[in-house]
DNA sequence: CCTACCGATCGGTAGG
DNA sequence: CCTACCGATCGGTAGG
């Protein structure tokens, strides 16, 4: 095999390399921070010879990361319309708690580096108030939910943002759960989740 | 009053200008990022007009990151300590958890701070073998909460860094507790400690 | 997608 | 505690 067909694909090129390039920037990101990743190194872990390349993808290095914090918006959103057909809010809540475990089980940098951009907003007192379709439609659950169960006296967006913390935090802390099932360990964080968001104990209910 | 009395206090100067940097260092790593506060900019909180001054008492920048943790730890530590005079491990343990919420009320920058640096830890798998006093003493704690209460079937050093990880987010998101008395506010976030941390409902003991 | 380059800023230091 | 400076790296771009 000549070196031009292991450095190219024959097809698609253009986005591989984007998401080449989103996949590499996640992960450093994530790990040392939007400051503390370079555009250079992205750019190494895409496999580019040059910057320039990078940028005929990106504008610029924030439009690099919004781009990241959209896309993975838009699974979240994939999560919580998965519950919608469900009335009941309990019923609903509990559902959707499941599929965003389930999501940041197999997403977890996604999930780490939401938590993270979170973060970031809130200690620089940004206070973004366009909330975002994902942020309105969660806040929107758990304000059903406390027309008729025991939820605590605390902003539902303080509520909401505990679960992330703690589903990301199992995330960081994976190695923790290792001795327990996969399923043991999801019962675990949503009864977390119960115990974080209503005042008195609530069964969880079942499927 | 002069200038000068203003700008520069007559006594202690040397000690001034060190807890000046680390309060100014504090501040912009919390709120930028290691990497995302420069020497520079902190020179200028500090009020120095070169970065020479700062490199007069701290050798570099990592040990300045490193002067802030150890003071950090050694006021955590001594909230723990304060607890251990009750030999009861729940009653301990309330005690203890209170203590290190009145201490983040106080110091909440100091607490965001700490939280971002052990998810740090956690994300580039630096696996720092090495247990600090706090730790070791806060894991002997809620190990001896196991033997009698029904404490979540998940490492003990899951558990704490899920408390710590709820403090600082409530101290980040601040305005969500704002309709609620100082003392409320303590009993929720003790209740959802609890909740994290306990399998069944445990009622908070009463002091 | 590359070569070659930009001004700005980075952490840090020599010498006083 | 300051002036003045270092090499390295930063995000980004002109031109092909």
């Amino acid at each position: 095999m000549s070196e031009s067909a292991l450095l190219a694909s024959p097809k698609a090129e253009g986005q591989d390399s984007r998401s080449k390039i989103l996949a590499v920037a996640l992960k450093l990101f994530t790990v040392k921070g939007y400051e503390g990743a370079s555009i250079d190194e992205i750019r190494m872990g895409a496999g580019f010879k040059s910057k320039a390349s990078l940028y005929t993808h990106f504008k610029s290095k924030d439009e690099l990361s919004q781009a990241l914090t959209s896309g993975i918006l838009g699974q979240i959103e994939a999560v919580i319309i998965d519950g919608n057909d469900i009335a009941e809010p309990l019923m609903r809540f509990t559902m959707v708690i499941r599929g965003l475990i389930k999501w940041a089980s197999l997403h977890p940098t996604e999930c780490i580096f939401h938590m993270m951009q979170e973060q970031k907003k809130l200690v620089s007192e940004v206070e973004g108030k366009e909330l975002s379709n994902t942020e309105l439609m969660l806040l929107d659950i758990v304000q059903q939910l406390r027309a008729q169960y025991p939820v605590r006296p605390i902003a539902t967006d303080a509520l909401l943002s505990m679960i992330f913390v703690i589903l990301a935090q199992t995330l960081l802390d994976g190695a923790a759960f290792g001795n327990i099932s996969f399923d043991e360990k999801i019962e675990q964080i949503v009864s977390i989740c119960f115990g974080v968001v209503f005042n008195e104990a609530v069964p969880v209910p079942k499927i």
